[in-house]
DNA sequence: TCCATATAGTTCGATATTGTACTATATGTA
DNA sequence: TACATATAGTACAATATCGAACTATATGGA
């Protein structure tokens, strides 16, 4: 019988986006400046069986524009992070992989986070917090295919 | 029995910046140009009951520095959507007032975005949405405690 | 094969974000 | 009251973000 107030989920926004903020300057805190958390996103995928992965896959995988990632990957390959090459399959494209700095940088700070992690994990109820994994998953989901379907799905 | 795997927590803030991402672009989509989220915070925020609220204590609501409010409230006043007065109560702040333009810059927003909520109060299921809420407070909450308590709680 | 169209990546320009340093005002204490 | 310290806001500079326009390559159909 309780209809629910839309207020609600713009308060889930809120919070949302204040959780993405604290926890993005918690992350940058632990990586050597001027990496900042974008550039550990793009470490972290790759380290994740995804060496050599594409460009492009990664900024849709990441929800950002292709010239952020264009970017964000010139200031990894300066600092010697990464190294691109061209991509034999797609004269267009080039696969992006770590090197043995960016490997070890990735790892350390993985290994740096651990204890956040752990504390974390200690100061909330972990079962409630592993709970919303799979409503963040279907939020996501949902949002992701409303992006580019404007107003009425057609018919 | 059951360990809690670290990897959950990754995959939990992974999800909540790519619903950041998303949520941020919608709503920038229905934003007249070149108005973006931080501005409609703000509007939003004095439309709440807080019309008259200083600068800093808006920063400390959304998480930014003081900085970056005092660039997003010099775009709003430049656009006749808000004005800054001073703050009879103390010298060295200001008070930020929604403009007549700027209530109804608010409204239309909300208005346009009513169908949007409507849409995705279909899409996902609701009960679940809602009952993250307070999970989503509690870690926001242990993320703003943490951020300023570096390692070992001063025993 | 030829060509229209799509796609990957870059360049460029406008604006956003944020740390540092500064000014002005407030506050607490001797 | 006087002064040390704290706080609100701003200016500036470095970098990030991202849309528009561009180049190069790929793809699908005539």
């Amino acid at each position: 019988m309780t209809e629910t107030d839309p207020a609600v989920i713009f308060r889930i926004f809120n919070e949302i986006g204040i959780i993405e903020q604290l926890s993005r300057a918690l992350l940058e805190a632990r990586l050597p400046p001027p990496l900042i958390a974008a550039h550990f996103a793009v470490l972290s995928h790759l380290r994740k069986g995804r060496d050599g992965a594409v460009p492009i896959d990664m900024a849709r995988a990441f929800q950002v524009p292709k010239t952020s990632m264009t970017h964000t990957l010139k200031g990894l390959e300066r600092h010697g992070y990464v190294i691109l090459q061209p991509n034999p399959r797609d004269g267009r494209s080039k696969t992006v992989w770590l090197t043995d700095k960016g490997r070890a940088l990735e790892e350390r700070i993985m290994v740096a986070l651990a204890p956040e992690i752990a504390a974390l994990m200690e100061g909330v109820e972990v079962e409630k917090l592993v709970s919303i994994l799979p409503v963040l998953t279907d939020l996501r989901v949902y949002l992701d295919a409303a992006r580019d379907a404007p107003q009425l799905p057609s018919g």
